[in-house]
DNA sequence: GCCATACCTGTCAATAGAGACAGGTATGGC
DNA sequence: GCCATACCTGTCTCTATTGACAGGTATGGC
């Protein structure tokens, strides 16, 4: 399960709690995976039952305790056996594609409306995947400063190269979504006549 | 659920059976949609109950029935209505962006391998969905053609293309991730000397 | 007539994921 | 001292999804 590796490799930059990689994953990572707290927690307690990452605990107040996650050496060699393997890459379903292969059922003022919206979202996306892949570039966000400690300098500038070109695929993707909307919106607008014309 | 929707626009072109769907998306909606079978029946129960579809019922031996199921009026206004509402586009999860965030971790000859063979898939991908954008183009799939049936003539064209359309987004994210895959190569692969002199 | 194959419909168990709900703890500002 | 807020860990229920398993029916080729 990818949920597992993501925190594998989150926790392998710095220790962690529960609380913390919620957070995290909403703000950060939720842009390549995303997890909600009820699924987090649980994961977190079959990771330390399979040995991947243990806990130091912290007692805070009477009933609570803190438990903050490393991860272990076959926390490590797990991740470094997942990232090694070619899995498939065939995306088996996309929502946006599936509606917009029935924007025929619907009045193309409707559907146009619907890729309006897809590209003003996408827009979105790309700027914030540009400045996030910008400020890895700058080695200036706090998990990559945090990750870069424990590597030796020579790496650094490779690390926060690797890092940013993935945020450069989210870009690269929004970018292209919204090429595509754009051309739709033409099709859909374009008349009878047109069509006959274009033949 | 989507699942539904790609069911309701399947039978909105003619009348299946639950087995019929299952190739269907394996062979074609796949691509865009997939569902193994054992999703496939109890889903096609839950329309039923729910008015969305009808089952024509055709006895097969003692024991076994086909059902052959068609849109109702209450399907279609369903699926008119998914299709004319925006919904989120932020992608969740990315497993291959979550890989080639890890890809710090490994020798980058053992990267370079997931990504030639992430090229190697997203270009057979990249053909069969631009073969299939041109079938539809020139009218010429067996699902498109039963469509066509129930619909006015001048809109043949018109919804040939925005089908056509759906695909070609296929075709292009998939260079994009072939493109940006090829960018990770070069940037695995360059040493050191590269990175300094680059700076 | 037999058999391989395609046709046809399901069940079951397990995991993944979403969203609502529950509740205790520390701290800074008033 | 009180209270709002952030910190912190969970449970519960429901649905989605997967993969394995089970089994009956029609048909064309040998």
């Amino acid at each position: 399960m990818s949920l597992a590796h993501a925190i594998l490799g989150v926790v392998e930059a710095r220790p962690m709690n529960g609380y913390e990689l919620a957070r995290f994953f909403d703000a950060h990572a939720g842009w390549v995976w995303s997890a909600p707290r009820s699924q987090i927690y649980p994961q977190l307690r079959n990771m330390e039952d399979a040995g991947l990452i243990t806990a130091e605990r912290q007692v805070r107040g009477e009933r609570l305790e803190r438990r903050v996650y490393s991860i272990t050496a076959a926390g490590a060699a797990e991740l470094r056996e997942w990232v090694s393997t070619p899995f498939d890459t065939r995306s088996k379903r996309d929502a946006l594609l599936l509606q917009a292969l029935y924007f025929d059922v619907v009045d193309p003022t409707v559907a146009v409306a619907v890729l309006r919206n897809v590209i003003d979202e996408q827009a979105a996306i790309a700027r914030s995947w540009a400045s996030h892949a910008d400020q890895l570039r700058r080695h200036n966000t706090p998990l990559l400063k945090e990750r870069l400690k424990r590597r030796p300098p020579t790496e650094h500038e490779r690390i926060a190269r690797i890092k940013a070109h993935v945020f450069d695929a989210g870009t690269a993707l929004a970018q292209a979504r919204i090429a595509w909307a754009e051309e739709g919106i033409r099709i859909l607008t374009a008349g009878p006549d047109d069509a006959i014309a274009a033949e």
